[in-house]
RNA sequence: GGGCAAGUGGUCGAGUGGUUAAUGGCACCAGACUGUAAAUCUGGCCGCGAGAGCGUACGAUGGUUCGAAUCCAUCCUUGCCCA
């Protein structure tokens, strides 16, 4: 049988080594590498598929099993007709595993070897997750790519539980691969191993023994100096196989981003475009731009003058922080169009400047003007 | 004309003799946000000062008291009721 998740290597940016490539899924291509918006409770908060696909030209996004577990329920999801019908996206789809929770529902959860028994944080209910659990959820879930269940460390974390945990990692990594059933969907190991090198070559080299059609580098940006993330980015990437997909769960900021492609991802996610939308700020070439200060009270130019959305297209800067300022609900979509079409946009210019062998070039121009400095 | 009630910082509204420059909410100002417990959270918000602090403040004026937004008197304003 075919594997669902194939890698197709394009092109190798001379200078940098960035790739450029195409990830093949059941609903189609997606090129990278890529940024892909997270719609945790099947839904890229306040966009309609629509916009996604047309304005910020998503070509796949996350759902999240854990929240879709909890509410509407698995079960209910592939009633419905699996994650795609359910929520009108025939675009690729990537789920979670829950993993993330271990670490953002800290106070919330209990890890043994069998797994993590969560309370629910909506009403308290006790829920046991295991690798085999997860895989239930998944397969009910229906989506292209699924992640094996692992458990993200905070940081800082002892050399000592770090190792324990990406252990416990891998082995449940294996149990995910032994109790994974379906043939359409692709299931990704994730490398764990904290801030420590030595582990995440265990981590790196014993899930790839496993076979997995693509890996994950877990368990950065949780917090660290940007140091330690580029530091363990770079280390980590060369150790993951060329000929299939790399993903770096939870990223990011812009540099992250272009940071990640010239280190060898091929694939990022954040919720932060979203996110910081909601809260009144936007990205541009120029930096961040919190829209609700006051100084844009009268500001009647686009967000960003490079930019092509749909927002920059028709609205200014005093409209959109009026909306946002007046809480209305066409703030926080108007921004949120914008920061995720920023994203794919940065991407898409990331993936030109690959091609022509000059992402080193793309990245000294982009933070110059975005004030970021190189490290 | 008579009776009753009320006037607090941008606003609404607590506070009824002593850590009260005065609880809260809203508004306003700023910061944070990276596999979404997040349209959230944090800080600031009388003036001057880096700070200790100083100076003004609870309708107005005068008084009682060691001490008043809080008690008393008069006045002003507003609302309701009666004529």
């Amino acid at each position: 049988m075919s594997e669902a998740i194939t890698y197709e290597l394009l092109h190798i940016d001379k200078n940098s080594g960035a790739r450029r490539g195409v990830v093949h899924t059941p609903h189609g291509d997606i090129q990278t590498p890529i940024f892909m918006p997270v719609g945790t409770q099947a839904t890229v908060k306040s966009m309609t598929p629509e916009e996604l696909k047309n304005d910020v030209k998503a070509q796949i996004i996350l759902a999240n099993t854990y929240h879709l577990y909890l509410r509407p329920g698995h079960k209910l999801v592939e009633e419905a007709g699996g994650l795609h019908k359910f929520m009108n996206w025939d675009k690729p789809i990537l789920t979670d595993s829950g993993g993330f929770q271990v670490f953002s529902l800290s106070k919330l959860r209990k890890i043994s070897e069998e797994g993590i028994l969560f309370n629910s944080h909506h009403d308290g209910s006790k829920h046991m997750f295991t690798p085999e659990k997860v895989m239930e959820i998944e397969e009910a879930l229906g989506a292209d790519i699924i992640m094996s269940f692992d458990e993200c460390c905070p940081y800082p974390s002892t050399y000592e539980y770090t190792k324990k945990s990406m252990e416990r990692t891998t082995r449940w990594a294996k149990r995910c691969k032994t109790a994974h059933t379906t043939s359409n969907q692709g299931l990704f190991g994730i490398i764990q191993g904290g801030f420590y090198k030595d582990l995440r070559k265990i981590s790196a080299e014993d899930l790839i023994s496993l076979d997995f059609p693509g890996y994950a580098i877990g368990g950065i940006s949780v917090g660290e100096p940007k140091k330690e993330f580029l530091d363990i980015l770079r280390y980590t990437t060369p150790l993951m196989p060329e000929n299939k997909p790399r993903y770096l769960m939870g990223v990011g900021t812009p540099d992250y981003l272009i940071e990640s492609a010239l280190a060898g991802i091929d694939m990022c996610d954040c919720v932060l475009p979203t996110r910081l939308a909601r809260h009144g700020t936007a990205l541009t070439s120029k930096g961040k731009l919190v829209i609700r200060n006051a100084n844009y009270e009268r500001d009647f130019g686009k967000l960003d003058e490079e930019c092509d959305c749909y927002t920059c297209k028709n609205y200014s800067r005093a409209y959109i922080r009026h909306l946002v300022k007046t809480n209305e609900i066409l703030g926080i979509r108007l921004l949120s169009l914008h920061n995720l079409r920023f994203l794919t946009r940065l991407m898409e210019n990331v993936r030109d400047a690959i091609e022509q062998d000059n992402l080193l070039g793309f990245r000294e121009e982009f933070y110059k003007k975005y004030g970021y400095t190189i490290i």
